[in-house]
DNA sequence: AAGGCTACTACACGCGCGTGTAGCCGTCGA
DNA sequence: TCGACGGCTACACGCGCGTGTAGTAGCCTT
């Protein structure tokens, strides 16, 4: 009962020592972080970072299995606790229980790591869309999991690219008010849908056309005709 | 003319190393890929490199700029040649005009680098949201380029997660099915919106009541209550 | 023809890293 | 009481990396 509050003081070594690797990881990467800073940051020596998990790999994939879990326990709570039915609060509960992990699931997931986590996630997706595809007349284009995948990689793309959108928002989107900005624009995107109904059924007949093809190949590759000359800004 | 296709033996030095660095950065990310391994690539000596681009941050820095270039040239295009209007094409073409870049972009952007890149995708994105604005009736909730940037951030999970996501597929992303399917997903999910109005409605609503407030904070922490117990899964 | 500048190479330095090894100390069972 | 085992530390090794430096060949200018 004592410890879900996070008092670093009280925790066993081992878990000082994920704690700390899935913060370093988070903040500078995993190629950047070092087995002695992590140690540094536990309060152990860096032989014993070595002692518990093997090797430096063997940490990041703990690191995986840790929030894997986490995550299969949010997906059973948000099973039995139905807030379903076409809520946001999946993402925004999602999010707030990643919480400080975030930054770290994010590197990992670019850097093509912790694929049980967006599994995981991917399957909560599809809880959710087993129920919004009850109220929706036409049939979905694609099968549940294809669509819950990508809505899965859409939404990850937030803490992912925190530091562009932040940049383009004028707002720390980790922030109260870059939050709440943030939210109000995804509400915006998923409330509107970004092509009409006859505009999506001349795209999918184009699409089923020609399958595959790139769009005017040519006029992709005139645009890198001429090289660089120097690259002047500083 | 003729350099248009991508034949290393015609390029300057200057560009195969640019060219090199792009694939390396792309495909083992920055700390990974090594000077030495792109000078072999490029077919020059290490220390060419250095000459060129003085450090590997800076050789970073060009092939930032390089892209950023590249993009700009795109955003004009897209600007005369209007095929805007509503139209998937503007990803699509994105896409295939970075083509085998967009490993590299992925990275960098995850990494936090390529800012100029990402807003000059930014002011693609607002281009085609100021014609989409033109079609609504109601007024936006979060001005345009936040949402532009937002939609940028999710386009671009795609190249990002292109792993989680073949995997979840059952195809990759990349190849000309995956492509498809990938299309035929997005599709649908542009083109239904995933609130209806009312919810949208009352979500914001609630928003707007606690601003920022995350949800539910005690029932997330219950969720770390106990730690784990040896990893022992593979 | 001479000078110099630029593209380019070969080689060495030094640092930081992951990883190995040896050993200490507290605890717990016999 | 004693031995052994696991948590834990200190220290050293070696490799690969980015980076520096010295030097060579070719072209362009005057």
């Amino acid at each position: 009962m004592t410890t879900h509050p996070p008092d670093p003081e009280d925790l066993t070594a081992r878990a000082r020592i994920r704690d700390a690797a899935l913060r370093h990881f988070g903040e500078h990467g995993f190629e950047r972080a070092t087995i002695r800073g992590i140690a540094e940051t536990a309060g152990v020596s860096s032989g014993l970072v070595r002692h518990h998990f093997g090797s430096k790999q063997a940490l990041r994939e703990a690191c995986d299995a840790y929030l894997a879990k986490l995550v299969g326990r949010l997906n059973d709570q948000a099973r039995t606790a139905d807030l379903a039915g076409g809520d946001v609060n999946y993402v925004a509960l999602g999010r707030a229980a990643l919480g400080e992990h975030q930054q770290y699931l994010a590197r990992a997931l670019a850097e093509g790591w912790a694929a049980p986590v967006f599994d995981g996630m991917v399957a909560m997706g599809e809880q959710w869309l087993a129920e919004a595809d009850r109220d929706r007349p036409d049939p979905p284009f694609a099968e549940r999991r294809v669509r819950a995948a990508v809505g899965v990689a859409m939404a990850l793309a937030v803490p992912i690219l925190h530091r562009h959108l932040s940049r383009n928002m004028g707002v720390d989107v980790f922030s109260p008010e870059g939050d709440h900005l943030l939210a109000t624009a995804l509400l915006d995107i998923y409330s509107h849908p970004m092509l009409s109904p006859d505009a999506a059924a001349a795209a999918r007949d184009a699409l089923d056309r020609h399958r595959g093809t790139p769009p005017r190949a040519e006029s992709v590759a005139a645009l890198r005709d001429d090289d660089e000359e120097g690259g002047g800004d500083d």
